[in-house]
DNA sequence: ATCTAAGCGAGACGGTACGTCACGTCTTGGG
DNA sequence: CCCAAGACGTGACGTACCGTCTCGCTTAGAT
């Protein structure tokens, strides 16, 4: 059976209080802004209770940005999936262009790879956008858009460089700044994937 | 016409101590081991003098970083230009899979871009390979080992394009760890922008 | 005519587990080890059922150490007053003398005066052994061992002085330390009260 | 040669911030109102400032109590010693009899004894009147207005108790609190001591 | 050969935030 | 209505670093 829970229940309203207050402050200071303190104080909550449930301002961090992030599912259905795949690429590069991209990128970065906190957070903003990818490159490929010339049992690992080849230069880009991180390189990007081959 | 200095002039013995000292407390306990107060003590030195040359900890990281990386120029000299790309990509790999690598990635994700110290670093940590890489990659595409199916005035673009799908994946997969950053991803990223030109 | 309880009853097993645990964290680790929380995590009872009993931490030190204090009574029936006194003395200072005798004294001075338990502890800790002496005292002077050159009326004050003049000096060596508080000092005190008096 | 001391100096005008907010919260809110935090901020200091002299709340309050107490001098000259034994004593007891008294009596019950600033504060706030006590009464010994009826060897030992018999009941009474400690106590201890042996 | 101004190691300064502890209260399910 | 359990808001703890400031002492070009 189920564990009995002894105790009074934990609170929903506090740690709503504590992941909105998070948020709000993320927004307003960026990632400098999340101390315990400042969180506590604006939640009204007291410090004891966002150590019960984060272990560190990055957690909490994180928490509060997958609480908040919606979950944009994929919203073209019957087009060309070329243009699908662009405009889903896109959309992330407007996502990870707002000063919160670079946060993420932070927080990414310094987070401990073995939680399950930091896994959960990588899965949903990052490996989500890339699942949905997938999806459409492989239409693509069947569609004859995008043309991979390897054998069969290697195809599937091409297509997991093609993603990281689609994604990874937006990350590059965020990092570096050598260029802009606007729309138009979404669909460079792509044209670059196809445009190789293209005839035209 | 130069300023004249009076006074004692700065030491040079300083700031090599500061420089040595932050990189090895970077080396023994990361990012977090770099505050100020350890580098003084570790390297016998004020605070102040550490303030004299850099603005925080970041700064002081990022300085140490660039005085103690190799400026590992290109060696392989007469070799076909997609085997040096690949070589060198796998350089870069090699030095990003390190532990510094995500150190370095944090510093440059929470750097403030305006700075001439973040310039800089960025200028030899990051765009020096890519720099490499266009020089290689120009080359292939002049042996026609890759090619580029756009019209000439727009060659250029495409090939910074390019550069960002070869160095992109690398730090996509450094931020998000959905795959293991190996050597043999280098190849698999080089194979994927010539094979699919390639008739073979 | 009592009034009527609804409901369940008080525990007495609870509150003897509460007793039992402070003496219990008292004697390991002195008055700072009595905390509301390691009571009744010691104690496997709840916080609010110890404070159903008592209002605070040092009351229920109060509490307990009445509770364990062995009420010793005056166990020499037919000697000597004056040497029942000081073995009376001795007695009290072989209880202060040691590390709860300071306690004792910290919990006196911080306590509450106006509330019924702090007057309890102070009547039962104090007082009782005042009152034996009292009685001693009074046999002594009535045998003409100690004599009280001061008119009838002024007698019984004289009496209450000189019972601060015997157990007084006790807290003050136990409060300045200037001097041990060993068993030979009852004899002194003693010896003093009757000596001055005695042809020789 | 004096020790060099290296570094900024430190700030005579923090230390006395410190035990000025520390006196003047001691006089408003008792020694609970001594908190490290509380302090601080009312010194305008920051808290390792504090602990940079003073490691608990405990000796920062002894330190406050001993930098204001005025040291109360001998001040009757030529009086008979009995009468400024007795004057003596109504000092002692008017500064007890205040509520700082119970005050300082928890300090030194609770203070750690081995500290050199206990020793301080004892020695100034207890043992400074003793002192004082002890030249009148060898003075009223001399003049034959208090006899000690013991062997020569045993005088100074007689003289010791006999300070215990007139200092310790002030104590008593204020732990106890059994009977008022007010001024009249001061004469009734000293007649007892004399009285006893006086022929009338 | 002084003078003088800046740099030096050291370390105290006023602060901010940390992560923990205990407070006294409240809220569960159960007896 | 009491009980054990444990979460709650609160507030103080003692520590770590921050970035600045003051010391006495070099150090070296200008006087």
């Amino acid at each position: 059976m189920a564990a009995l829970s002894k105790g009074r229940p934990r609170s929903e309203r506090a740690k709503n209080a504590i992941l909105n207050s998070t948020y709000r402050l993320l927004k307003e200071n960026g990632l400098s802004g999340i101390t315990m303190e400042a969180v506590a104080a604006h939640a009204s909550v007291g410090k004891p209770t966002i150590y019960r449930y984060w272990k560190n301002a990055n957690e909490l961090a994180m928490a509060a940005i997958m609480a908040k992030t919606k979950q944009h599912d994929p919203d073209s259905p019957g087009t060309d999936p070329v243009n699908a795949l662009k405009q889903q690429l896109r959309s992330v590069i407007s996502t990870f262009s707002k000063p919160a991209g670079r946060q993420i990128a932070i927080l990414m970065a310094s987070a401990d790879n073995n939680t399950e906190l930091s896994k959960a957070f990588r899965n949903q903003i990052i490996l989500r956008s890339r699942d949905q990818g997938r999806a459409l490159l492989i239409a693509a490929i069947e569609d004859r858009h995008i043309r991979v010339n390897v054998p069969q049992k290697r195809v599937s690992a091409r297509i997991e460089t093609m993603l990281d080849m689609i994604y990874g230069p937006v990350f590059y880009r965020l990092l570096s700044g050598h260029a802009t991180l606007d729309k138009k390189f979404a669909d460079e990007i792509i044209d670059t994937l196809t445009g190789s081959t293209a005839e035209e």
